[in-house]
DNA sequence: TCAAAAGTGTTCGTCTTACACCCATGA
DNA sequence: TCATGGGTGTAAGACGAACACTTTTGA
């Protein structure tokens, strides 16, 4: 196949690379989203992203619009979908490859004001405005993605750099799935998952009575399916 | 932001859609290929697809692309995953979305040659060649893709357009999967799965007795992961 | 000594696995 | 009537759900 650039079927495509970054605080998932500084969608919020550059890699490119624009760095993101409305963007063709990640928003300072950002901030997840290009419907796919990668992978990790009880581990993941669990099972399940190790440590969270602290793994092993 | 078209870290980036098309074939699993007819990677044999057009979405230009170099229409596909490596298309910035599908290769009269493609042919997975751009690991992540995905999904359905008894569905799972299950324990998982009717019907397979014929559901529910 | 939350074990039911025999048909 | 594969049931073990009491600490 010949690449026709100068056939205007092609022209003028290029790439988002968009990033939908979790947090937990005290039970509460939040997101975080930045108000544009620039049209299109001025003064709109939406998630952290950008155009790719042709010299970075698509996760590459997730991590420096996350720097750019919120100087968050240290987090690990997985891709999980590209979007492709063809009216997604109202400049050009713009097709978004969407990125989930989780991050200690203890941990960071995000830059509020930047270049491209008016503002940056935490949002709850029942408190999402409308946002910019079709950043809501990402962030709704982004959610799904998140509840199933946090019972098969270690993405919670980086919420949990010191390591965490298994209470403050269960009100995690009641807060992401939305669901109530009994304490003796999600115990017996988590570890079952086989993502924590027990540190011998302990710690505090609600009580009075110190906890267990676990760390995740760094490197977890896919599961068998059938 | 503002989009800097003019700024060459943006220009000349473009979107390849590339679907991995499967069959099986009596307990054999097979992909197609086509042979390319022009540069890049001409005379290579490569999986089909092309460059996205400005007025298609994803899927419609996967769809085109496969009608246009193989003449196949009628298949379902799913979007599994980007591909962006900074080299991945040695003309310009593309970067890749993945699809899978699934198709009964009895039904489908491939065209073995087209404006764009000088032969087409399904490939066994043990023999599949160096194929152009970075399409042998599209297809290996595609694999890995399909195992998951036939678990969950109806995904096979346009295999047996007919119905499918349990002893050829059987054959199917353990080819993909490449394990041998029990009979009765395999019957059991798969109507637990509940992906299928009974249609009350009766069919020849393997052996001389009549199998009760299958259909996959047009449309499955997500199943809880928690 | 009390309140608040952490930690633990058992029972029951369901799902998974392993395994053996009868059935329908064509040759 | 025999060979070929299709169809089924059951027992044992693994896993998930429900559930109550004891422990540690700070106030």
């Amino acid at each position: 196949m010949k690449l026709e650039v100068n056939n205007k079927l092609y022209k003028n495509q290029g790439i988002h690379v968009i990033t939908c970054l979790f947090t937990v605080e005290n039970g509460i998932v939040k997101v975080l989203l930045i108000k544009r500084k620039n049209k299109p969608f001025y003064g709109q919020w939406a998630l952290t992203g950008g155009a790719l550059y042709n010299n970075e890699s698509l996760e590459y490119g997730a991590y420096r619009e996350l720097k750019e624009k919120t100087g968050i760095t240290d987090v690990n993101i997985k891709q999980f979908k590209a979007f492709g409305k063809i009216d997604r963007s109202p400049q050009m063709r713009m097709v978004a490859i969407g990125f989930i990640g989780v991050i200690d928003s203890k941990r960071v300072q995000i830059l509020r004001e930047s270049r491209n950002t008016e503002d940056a901030d935490w949002f709850t997840l029942d408190n999402i405005p409308k946002l910019a290009y079709d950043h809501n419907e990402i962030l709704e796919d982004a959610i799904i993605e998140l509840r199933k990668e946090i019972i098969k992978s270690n993405i919670l990790k980086s919420l949990f750099p010191d390591g965490v009880t298994m209470p403050e581990l269960e009100m995690t993941y009641e807060a992401i799935l939305n669901k109530k669990f009994d304490r003796r099972n999600f115990r017996k399940k988590m570890l079952g998952l086989d993502l924590l190790i027990d540190t011998n440590k302990l710690g505090k969270f609600g009580g009075n009575k110190p906890a267990k602290i676990y760390k995740f793994k760094e490197v977890i092993e896919d599961k068998e399916i059938f």
